[in-house]
DNA sequence: CTGCACGCCGATCTTGACCTCCACGGCTTG
DNA sequence: CAAGCCGTGGAGGTCAAGATCGGCGTGCAG
């Protein structure tokens, strides 16, 4: 109920610039979206949220599900980014593993809670959000699966499998931890979760057949 | 268009004793509400695709909620019935693995694809649905996080983090397999996993598992 | 044969949420 | 100083979907 009133600060008669007005929105928006998921959610909430009226929101956004996508892009967006970033942060496969993981804590951390937009979303039946949510992650996982494939030489197929296997790790785990209020801080969680998936992962020798002896290489 | 008949096949005209009607109505809400969600599936859908009219559906539900909840509870116990049989199946921990992963791929496989119901909801808003999904993902974390807590001695906050991470490689992957079409094959995607996963966990020994080569203890 | 009970159907009501129409007030220009 | 303009605000329309009431047909007892 304190951070609230950083998009509701406004005494509700203050004119903005048309930017601003829209970044707002979008901020009030979210908000709503996230605490309440899209069908609770009432366009009247989110205009007093931001303490303008229906119309204004409709002079910036066609209607709701518009405004919705507009915030799942930009979420999505931002997580694509961020395992993109670590993937690119370093040259070490086990530091790349624990940068992901890392990204994926830090995005489920992240204020507002938005990534619930892109992990919990309760749209997913309508096919413009449906296909956003899948693409991000078949994405993240074809930027894991790129480095998986390189280091072990399996099948696309089957480094996809994985890939989607540690991006799912990373995003259930960081969802749990951060619903559990875990005593474990993020660091170690981070931590343990790389000890799993890097001894998991670097079983795979370069040529294929699983079930050989570790040949590990770094 | 094929395999739906039957929940349909009678036109419309027949009288069933009221247990059969009810088994009857739940398969044809569970159709529904798997291919459409909660949201956009209408009484009306249901009622039309089981072949009645709405008040009979009210007479043997109270409401388009308890509907839903009704076929939720059924399937969190059987995914769960699933999962225990499979840690329970052997005392080779591989084998667990192995059993676990299969136990969550056979239940995507399942048929009428329920298992969107439990990990794909779009209801999640709802506090009693909400319960429902967290307490089953919960209560299957707890089951593998035995084994692992007793195998590796990892404090039960640690090992519940593995435990969830492991459920959701499973849970991610699976759903994946089935989405992509993979050419992959069942086994061989399970295979795959239990090689990742089992490399992956094989690494916290604290008691000597066997096969686990390198044993830290710390 | 006939009256009764029971479960089912068509048609309807209401609620709630998305989406626009009439009055008001501040800023600009002559 | 005055008049107009444009954006804001409250009140209302529409529609979809959940939830419910008067007929109907069937089977049985007497």
């Amino acid at each position: 109920m304190t951070a609230i009133e950083q998009t509701q600060a406004r005494p509700r008669g203050t004119r903005l610039p048309r930017r601003a007005r829209r970044e707002q929105l979008l901020g009030a928006a979210q908000e709503v979206f996230v605490a309440q998921g899209y069908h609770s959610a009432a366009m009247d909430d989110i205009a007093e949220r931001a303490g303008v009226s229906k119309p204004v929101l409709y002079q910036h956004f066609p209607g709701k599900l518009e405004l919705y996508l507009a915030l799942l892009d930009q979420h999505c967006e931002s997580l694509l980014q961020s395992v993109r970033g670590a993937l690119a942060s370093t040259t070490d496969n086990k530091q790349r593993v624990e940068a992901t993981m890392d990204a994926y804590f830090a995005y489920v951390e992240d204020e507002g809670g938005a990534f619930r937009l892109v992990f919990e979303s309760d749209l997913t039946n309508e096919p413009a959000v449906r296909e956003r949510v899948d693409k991000v992650a078949l994405q993240c996982a074809e930027a894991i699966s790129e480095v998986i494939a390189e280091d072990t030489g399996l099948s696309s197929d089957q480094s996809m499998l994985l890939a989607v296997g540690l991006g799912g790790v990373s995003q259930v785990v960081a969802r749990y931890w951060l619903a559990s209020r875990s005593e474990v801080p993020r660091e170690t969680a981070v931590q343990l979760l790389t000890s799993l998936a890097w001894r998991g992962i670097a079983g795979f020798p370069l040529h294929g057949a699983e079930g050989g002896p570790a040949g590990q290489h770094g």
